[in-house]
DNA sequence: GACATTCTGGATCAATCAGTCCAGAACGCA
DNA sequence: TGCGTTCTGGACTGATTGATCCAGAATGTC
């Protein structure tokens, strides 16, 4: 019962989730932070921490979005397509950002692997969970889970490669060949009645 | 026709490529270099210009050995066994360096993008190199050119999604399965002519 | 309207960064 | 053996890093 927060936390997190992905975690000063958030160095300490803890949130709030994106197209059609659209969404048109910075969760497991492992394994889990989320659309379009498993592996093989070449300086179209290439070869290998569904 | 240079130039190279490989770019400060090297600061600004001309160097160093690993494979065997065993070496067992470091161009690539795109850019170059290599290995086992040169951009997609599994702390059987479904799809893609040779 | 509480901006901190510089040691040649 | 050249170790620099601290402003409650 005093004075309350003059700035949005939520919009401030937004803002310093998009610094992190495009720079990294390293690259990423204060300076730039607190630019792009627009709050002062004590705001920031106050609100989250330091600058440690203010990444652990942008990584489960850039998760939980991507988490959402599968939710949304599950929702709306059946998995198949639905995982097709993913790529599509979050892999052409990231919302909130730029394709050209691929996925804050890649980018910061391998960027802080042997640096600071607590990170790059809070990371590692939440793309874990993506791939459950694979997993589970699998489940639902037929495949049994011996399969699902494999193919959900399989394919966060293919998400994380795709936001590799994201980061590269490839054209747009060849992103979407490679999708294009992979459904293609994934429908080859899996049994016709379920790729049909 | 003077005192002669007192280390081994090739030999600190290839510590300096260690370095970088497991901690990245940014996370590699001097004195972890120097250690590494067993040099002075002199010798490194001497002999290799400054850190960021050091790492130039390292990527060259990185992407001659991966294209060495595939010719070697090309050399003792046909052309699609020849990029499993390839896929096998490099992510399984790279020479000289630990599986969880991943890939050195690839690593950079992520790491650099938006922050140093010279880095970036060249690390991206070599990596294509490499993907060029994949195409004529493909060519060489019968397929047409727009098959070889799709299917060598989807065989790099799965060699960087490998490298950044190798960074999670996923066991080494997962990345063999993958490796294993990578092939199946593959073989399930190629007419069948192509792929027995 | 006054008080207690909390947030804010900016100065400041020690630590570390990459890079420079110089004196002295070590070598090849004569 | 002595000279000229080149390399080496370590001190040093200015800049930047993430983080702390404090005085002052702003707010809700009584």
């Amino acid at each position: 019962m005093a004075r309350p927060l003059e700035f949005d936390r939520d919009a401030a997190l937004d803002r310093a989730m998009r610094v992190f992905w495009r720079q990294g975690y390293q690259a990423a000063s204060l300076p730039d932070l607190l630019t792009a958030m627009a709050i002062s160095r004590s705001s920031l300490y106050a609100a989250f921490g330091d600058k440690r803890g203010l990444m652990a949130e942008c990584l489960d709030l850039f998760a939980a979005r991507t988490l959402q994106i599968l939710a949304r197209a599950r929702a709306a059609q059946p998995p198949l397509e639905a995982l097709r659209q993913f790529f599509d969404r979050s892999v052409v048109d990231p919302p909130g950002g730029q394709p050209e910075w691929g996925c804050l969760l890649v980018n910061t497991v391998l960027e802080m692997a042997d640096v600071d492992d607590g990170l790059s394994a809070h990371a590692a889990t939440r793309l874990g969970e993506v791939q459950a989320g694979f997993e589970a659309c699998l489940r639902d379009a037929g495949c049994p889970p011996a399969q699902a498993d494999e193919l959900a592996a399989f394919l966060m093989l293919v998400n994380q490669g795709l936001r590799v070449s994201s980061r590269r300086a490839q054209p747009l179209q060849a992103r979407r060949d490679q999708i294009a290439t992979t459904f293609r070869v994934l429908s080859a290998a899996i049994p016709t009645e379920v790729a049909s569904t």
